[in-house]
DNA sequence: CACAAATGGAGCAGTTCCCTCCACTTGGAG
DNA sequence: CTCCAAGTGGAGGGAACTGCTCCATTTGTG
């Protein structure tokens, strides 16, 4: 991938290269951008050197990793895209874009920062908005959504329930869809009924996990 | 207010201790509880002496200082029990308590966090829960919030939205409002109309400020 | 087998944080 | 006014991080 034709690395160090690229891509994902090199050497079983040695440093190593992340996210967008039905294509992609910041911190703290260190990442969001842009006007020209939404109410709405989702990870992982699917209600113009709760709430000893995992990670 | 019986302090001193309390309100509300009681210190223009003598640690500091912010808290949930629509009653309360925690980042962290530390503050949670649901079932039975909603939704909502006005503090410090409009539109069971915008959205340049200095905090 | 390539991790420099200590200043009782 | 306990400021110690370098050693391979 970043092999830039370089003479081909020896068969031991490609085998290191990778464990490191896996391990980042798993420290990343559970506990977002933050983590050290040194974690991530540690996590792979290799030393720092040899980390560093490979990426000169952790923007490269980000870059590498999540640009064929980001590329998801715009299929997808363009997906939705595709879809006949203009209020079902803006679920879709909302919840696709959401599960993936679920699944991994990283991508979510990527998608929300301005990250001038990540010139391609940049231009991949850069990419995106405007398709969405398309999905929600589709929308909206359909009347299947409220007039006075614009694409940053989108964006917020992401963040938003992207928090609830590193909130609870760990006890209720799919326990966002639930503010999901208040939200997706509130962006109807009109309606007769609910949607539908996708899962069970979070109950009052989970409630207690979760505000102690928080507290304890923001301790950190 | 902890002036336990001592003997009363000396005037210079009782000085000292309200310039430190009031710096410590301040930097709690603007980034957080994790500034340092170095920090505190210097913004209170006194030496770090003087605020580890008046505070031995700074769990206490910080039960001083909120006690009194969760009391309002609490009041707000009691005064939406005597308003007579049930709706409104539950409108007033979610709105109150994000603005509370649009207002003092300080507040919103010990919120969501369960605080071992802190017992007095863990009680005063303990008695807003039990109002906070008499609201919620008043506004249900009355059928105007959608049945399968639970204290806890309110809680995860509370936090999404809560995130939103971190996020654009700095920027358009009243944009969270909006997404608390479609949040509310969202609780409904049934509706005609939505609920008119509060405020205009996030325009272009307002995102990238947000992204900004979201991903400057966090690298902090 | 020889030797360049690759390795690991001790260790350095830089932060930041909490907190202690003590030589100095100052309020206010007598 | 005098005097001393109360109060002060802030240098600095210790601990926990970080990113990163360096080099004696090991390992793959032509």
């Amino acid at each position: 991938m970043a092999t830039t034709s370089e003479r081909p690395l020896r068969k031991d160090a490609e085998r290191n290269r990778q464990r490191v690229l896996d391990a980042a891509r798993e420290l990343f994902a559970e506990r977002g951008l933050g983590v050290s090199l040194d974690d991530i050497a540690r996590h792979a079983g290799v030393g720092v050197g040899t980390v560093y040695r490979r990426f000169p440093d952790k923007e490269q190593l980000i870059d590498a990793l999540f640009e064929e992340r980001i590329g998801e996210m715009l299929s997808a967008a363009g997906k939705s895209l595709e879809m006949p039905d203009p209020w079902l294509a803006l679920v879709r992609f909302l919840e696709r874009a959401l599960e993936m910041q679920a699944e991994d911190r990283g991508l979510k703290e990527l998608l929300l920062s301005t990250s001038e260190a990540h010139a391609r990442i940049e231009r991949a969001r850069l990419q995106i908005q405007p398709l969405v842009a398309v999905v929600l006007e589709r929308a909206q020209q359909a009347g299947v959504v409220r007039a006075d939404l614009v694409v940053a109410d989108l964006l917020l709405l992401q963040h938003a329930i992207g928090e609830v989702a590193d909130y609870t990870r760990e006890v209720a992982p799919e326990v966002w869809r639930r503010t999901l699917v208040i939200a997706l209600d509130g962006l109807r113009p009109d309606r007769r009924r609910t949607s539908p709760m996708p899962c069970p709430p979070l109950d009052d000893e989970e409630i207690v996990c979760s505000m102690r995992d928080w507290g304890a990670r923001r301790r950190r």
